[in-house]
DNA sequence: ATGTCCATGTAACGGGTTACATGATTGC
DNA sequence: GCAATCATGTAACCCGTTACATGGACAT
């Protein structure tokens, strides 16, 4: 289960609650990983339990009570454990939308050509929010926190998102030039 | 759940078995949409309960019976009806690689050389089964079956495949060098 | 002898999603 | 008045993975 080295990785550059794991998850891991606030809480229960992270409750007025969480010794140690860990294999991955494009033969030109434009328009929105989004969140945490090692890191890993999503919308424009030719 | 639509694509094309399915799934969709046999016997027996497919039992000696599956009218509309239903989000996407790398900012140096060798490897494998192993298997299937209209699809998607892989391998290259100067 | 191919399944478990539940504060 | 933000959770369900189970044919 790799939310729990996901929480333990946000919870490693700092003490804080699942809700502002979650915020930060929106901003920089969103695309390559996600979760819920329901998986989120009892994962965190879970890691508690097992000794990784600590809790500490800060009370609020007007507001519920924040759950600060930080990361134990034990914790910093299972975390380096899981990163140093060699990749030997690719991640199993599925798509949804190349599976339907691949059975698409069977679909008339229009239907397949309107896909395509819904999918050129999501990946050009993706592309932005990659610069607009992405990037400014992840240059001006790394400079607040001092995090410059860090910064590089997902500097490069937001990089692959957006080449991935310029060879993604360059393939959509000649699969469209394709199937109004050829289909 | 879209192994159902899966199933029903590749019954679509014809007469098969659970086996047959699951043989066609790796040489075809693989890399974004696989399944094992324990998960493809008990969904074709879902599909059969709902009306979309009919099976019949075709005994064999020295070998099981086969359980060859037929896709119904009911099923047919089910899959035109799920084809032309269009996508407008991205679908959610899971890589532990990317969130690995996102977090190896803690990581010496060292060790993510070793890690982004390791994908560099990995990467360009599969690069070279979609030329070797995916090519010609869509090819020699779309021409045997005289299926035109599906090998165009088929071959459009694979494209998207190896740009992808192409993209990985040179952002991998471009990586390598900026951590091993910059971290 | 050992392993792979053929061809079918069942059972237990775990992770992830959807829906449900609370409740005050701030902005439109 | 309505929605969003803050902040926490529980319960039911579904999908997918791992492990288990059978058994003959054929190749090394």
């Amino acid at each position: 289960m790799s939310l729990k080295h996901t929480l333990l990785g946000f919870l490693n550059l700092g003490k804080m609650t699942g809700y502002d794991v979650k915020k930060h998850m929106d901003q920089s891991t969103q695309f390559f990983w996600h979760a819920g606030l329901n998986q989120i809480y009892p994962t965190l229960k879970a890691l508690e339990r097992d000794g990784l992270i600590t809790s500490e409750v800060e009370p609020q007025h007007g507001k519920p009570d924040k759950k600060l969480y930080t990361i134990t010794e034990a914790g910093r140690a299972a975390f380096m454990a899981w990163l140093a860990e060699p990749m030997t294999t690719l991640p199993p991955s599925k798509n949804t939308v190349l599976l339907k494009l691949f059975f698409s033969g069977s679909l008339d030109k229009e239907k397949i050509l309107r896909q395509l434009h819904i999918q050129l328009d999501l990946h050009r929105a993706r592309l932005a929010q990659y610069e607009t989004g992405t990037k400014p969140y992840i240059d001006q945490i790394a400079t607040d926190k001092g995090l410059a090692r860090e910064g590089i890191m997902w500097e490069l890993v937001r990089q692959l998102g957006t080449d991935y999503e310029h060879t993604y919308v360059r393939w959509l424009e000649q699969a469209l030039e394709t199937v109004e030719r050829d289909l």
